[in-house]
DNA sequence: TTGCGGGTAAAACAATTGTTTGATACATTC
DNA sequence: GAATGTATCAAACAATTGTTTTACCCGCAA
C-alpha cells in the first residue's frame, strides 16, 4: 500500500543503542528523554519498552554495550606499560585517560559515561566504581607510588592520584568553563597532545614535592620526639 | 503602598530563601523540585510564585541573595594578600577555595551554586562567570604567574591554574567517588586544612616543573633555529 | 490457506511537576 | 466599619515524560 521502500531497518536495537550512547554522554541520565532518544534514532516511543524494558534498562544496556571493549582496552594499557619508567607510564595513563574523556568518538563512551557516574551517580553507580575506577585508579595509583618513591606515605600517594586524576577530568565537566578562562584551547587531538604534556610535567613536579613535604613533615615529627 | 516587595513579611519567603539554597546545592537546580522546597520551608507551593514568580525566578533570588557578602569576602581576600609570599597566597588562596567549596556552610552557599553551574550550567551561568569566576580565577593567575616567574608562557600558566582549580573541585564533585578511594577522608575542618597542604605543596611542586618544562622547550625551540 | 510470533506504530495512561486560580484571612488605611 | 493591599492556602491546570496498551504488518511454518 504504501509506494516506500519499507524503512531501511539496520535493526532498531541497534540505532537505539547508538543514540542513547549519545544522549546520555551529552546530557546525563536524568536530563535525556526517552523521546528524544527515539526521535534520534528514527524509531517508535514503544520500542524501548520493547527492547529494553525501561529507560533504565536501556541505559544499563548501553553501559553493557561499551563494556566488553573497553575492559581489553585495559588490560592492553597494562600490558604496554612493561619495562617503562614511571614518567613514561604516568605520562601514557594520562593521555589515554584524556584521549578517552575528551575525543569525541563513539568508541569512547563508556569513559565518558563514568565521567557521568561520578559527578551525578545513577543506580549503575556501584556497578562502575567496582568495574572500572577502581581498577584505573589501582594502575594510577602504582605508578604514583614508583614516582614517590617508599618514603611517601600511603595517603600522600592517595592524594597525589586525586590531583592528578582531578585535573583530567575537570576539562571534560567543565569544557563550558575552560571555553571562557582559556578561549584558545580546542579539543583536537593535537590540544588534547598539549594538555597531557601540561598535566603530565605538572604531576611528576607536583609528585615529587608532595612526597618532599611528605618526608620532611615526618623528620621533624621525629626530631620533635613524637612517639606516637 | 509598599514600593517593592523587598521584605514583604516575616518568614515565608526567607524560608523558601533558606530552603532553596539548600537544596540547589544539594541536587542542582533541574533536579530540585519546587514542592519539596516547599515542603522543607513549611510553606505553599503557590508562595513560589506569589514571591519569586518562577522556580527560576527563586534561582536568581538564592544568588542575589549570596551575592552582597560572597563579594565582600572576595575583596578581604584580596587585602589579606598584601606583602606575602606568592606561596602564602597561594596556599591561601586555595584553603579558602576549598573552605567554601567543602565545609558544610550556609555561609558558602554561593560557591557551592557556582561550582554546579560550572557542571552542570543554567539561565544564570553567564552571570556568574562574569561576577564571580572571573575575578576569583584573574586572583589565581596573578599568584600562579608569581610562583611560575616571567619565563613560563602564558599558557603554561593558564594551565596551571586550570590544575590547581581541577584539583580543588574535585573533591566537591566527586565526593561519592572520593568516599570510596580513600575511605579515611572525611570533610572535618581538620582534614580540609590537611587537603589543602597536599593541594598547595603539589601545585608549588607542579607549577614550578611546568615553568621549567616550558623554559626548556622554549630553548630547545631557539637553539635549533626556529624563526617562527 | 491458517496460525504464530517478532517487531513496529499510534494512542492512551499515569505520574510528575511548574504554574495559576479563586477564595480567604489579616492587617492597615480612610 | 468599609476598602484596600498583602499573604496564604487548597485546588486545579497544563505541560512533560516514562510506561503501557492495543492493533497491525509481515515473514514463515504447518
Amino acid at each position: 500500500m504504501n509506494g516506500l521502500p519499507d524503512r531501511p531497518q539496520p535493526d532498531t536495537r541497534q540505532r537505539l543503542l547508538e543514540a542513547a550512547s549519545r544522549m546520555f554522554v551529552e546530557q546525563g541520565f536524568g536530563a535525556t528523554k526517552v523521546r528524544d532518544i527515539v526521535a534520534r534514532a528514527g524509531a517508535n516511543i514503544a520500542a524501548v519498552n520493547y527492547h529494553f524494558g525501561t529507560k533504565e534498562g536501556l541505559y544499563a544496556a548501553v553501559i553493557r554495550h561499551h563494556s566488553a571493549q573497553a575492559i581489553e582496552e585495559l588490560s592492553l594499557q597494562d600490558r604496554a606499560a612493561a619495562g617503562r619508567t614511571p614518567a613514561a607510564r604516568l605520562r601514557d595513563h594520562v593521555r589515554t585517560f584524556l584521549q578517552r574523556l575528551l575525543v569525541d568518538t563513539p568508541q569512547f563512551t563508556l569513559s565518558k559515561l563514568i565521567a557521568r557516574e561520578i559527578v551525578e551517580p545513577t543506580a549503575a553507580f556501584e556497578l562502575i566504581i567496582e568495574r572500572f575506577v577502581w581498577p584505573q585508579y589501582r594502575a594510577l595509583h602504582a605508578i604514583v607510588r614508583m614516582v614517590a618513591g617508599d618514603g611517601a606515605s600511603e595517603e600522600t600517594v592517595r592524594r597525589c592520584c586525586l590531583s592528578v586524576v582531578g585535573q583530567c577530568i575537570y576539562y571534560q565537566f567543565a569544557r563550558q568553563v575552560v571555553a571562557h578562562l582559556d578561549p584558545g584551547f580546542g579539543y583536537a587531538s593535537a590540544d588534547i597532545e598539549r594538555l597531557a604534556d601540561h598535566i603530565v610535567a605538572f604531576s611528576l613536579g607536583g609528585i615529587q614535592q608532595s612526597a618532599q613535604a611528605c618526608a620532611a613533615a615526618r623528620k621533624s615529627r621525629s626530631e620533635s620526639g613524637d612517639a606516637s
